[in-house]
DNA sequence: TGTACATCAGTGAACGCGCGTTCACTGATGTAC
DNA sequence: TGTACATCAGTGAACGCGCGTTCACTGATGTAC
């Protein structure tokens, strides 16, 4: 629990005409506090006043509410995870590497970022949206460049003929399920998130596994 | 937003002796609340107590606190979700079947009740418990029920020899990736759940469909 | 070159609300003698 | 058979807290004349 005192104390206001500024510090409060927030409570627009070090009516210069604070949040942070994506496949080459690299990335934001992903893919954070609209563009971006990814091992022969969109929606959710329960049951022996991506990538698009050299297969 | 009013007014104390029925009243209570919470909001003990008819701090007669009572309503929906699989496994008698009649029935809990799904899968809701110990004996309990339906699928000869932990590690995330995703994206054109389940026990257990009357290849 | 005024980036103070928790109390029911 | 007492199942009233939101205000900076 912080100190009542706000964290930017040190805040000098913004230059005149440079007043929007205020609104990404504002989303990038919001960021920061989800970061490691692993407790069931929502956002509060008053801590994410505090982390910016502004007064709690300022929010109300940039966002209507609470509900249109967040929705900034969520279209800011699936911004940053499909950056993370494209930039993760355009490292590789061969259509499967490049899937496979989508795939990991995806887990590792996951990972790395509880807070950001739970805003973007549990429902209960997803709830808090206002309006509750849904499938929303930046979601559906997402979920397109996973099905083109599919598509491209499809027409390279290198998984078998299937319908793309229920191969994605299988993988989707297996991916979901890596990064979820994992946060969720933390004690539990998880297998390595590579070996259970490489399970899914064989088992749900029908990738072959070729051993890579850190494989050590019993 | 329910009135100010409890909602059980006409609750009458319990008899002499009787006193930990309330127990149970507060537990049964809360599980009601649950049923289609949507909402980000952390089960609160006051709403507990107005649900059940009673002031907050009665809550105190049974409970340490809200995280115990947290904690038991935890307990009591892991076993009604236990029974559930149990009572679904016992309608099949062949290892496949036995198997996909407890994923189905997973599935179906979680689409059902979907905040009682999320108190025992969600990070966000688990992240409630007091002590945040894991794994818990009931969620073990669960899991422990996964793998024996996947090993004897394995002894049957009805899926390839792998580790049977790790299959069932997938199979598990791939169920919790259905039921999840489909609440926090309603607008996403799922599949039809059972085809989803089909394709990870095809495809993560490794057992061979076949098409049944209901179902329609293209 | 000075001055009145408009604009801008915020803040001070307060509102009513629900929350978890604590302390002292009530009133019915059983039991000991 | 009557009565004092203990036990039981709760409640009355209050505490301090953080929340989202509203209204009026401040003080610096630029602009028109």
């Amino acid at each position: 629990v912080p100190a009542a005192t706000p964290a930017a104390s040190a805040r000098s206001r913004n230059p005149r005409g440079q007043g929007e500024r205020l609104r990404q510090e504002l989303i990038d409060a919001a960021s920061q506090l989800l970061v490691d927030t692993r407790a069931d409570e929502p956002l509060s627009l008053r801590a994410v006043a505090r982390g910016a070090g502004v007064a709690p009516q300022s929010v109300y210069l940039h966002f209507a509410g609470k509900g249109d604070l967040v929705a900034a949040v969520v279209a800011d942070r699936f911004a940053a995870m499909t950056r993370a994506g494209d930039a993760a496949e355009a490292t590789a080459g061969d259509p499967v590497d490049k899937l496979r690299a989508r795939c990991l990335a995806y887990c590792e934001f996951g990972l790395r970022h509880p807070g950001h992903y739970r805003l973007l893919f549990d429902s209960r954070a997803t709830g808090q949206l206002d309006p509750p609209a849904f499938p929303s563009p930046a979601g559906a971006a997402a979920y397109t460049a996973f099905l083109a990814a599919v598509q491209r091992c499809i027409q390279a022969g290198r998984a078998p003929a299937d319908d793309a969109a229920a191969v994605t929606a299988s993988l989707w959710a297996g991916l979901h399920g890596i990064v979820a329960l994992r946060w969720s049951k933390p004690g539990f022996p998880w297998p390595a998130v590579g070996q259970l991506v490489e399970r899914m990538l064989a088992g749900l698009v029908g990738i072959q596994h070729r051993p890579g050299p850190d494989e050590h297969p019993p």
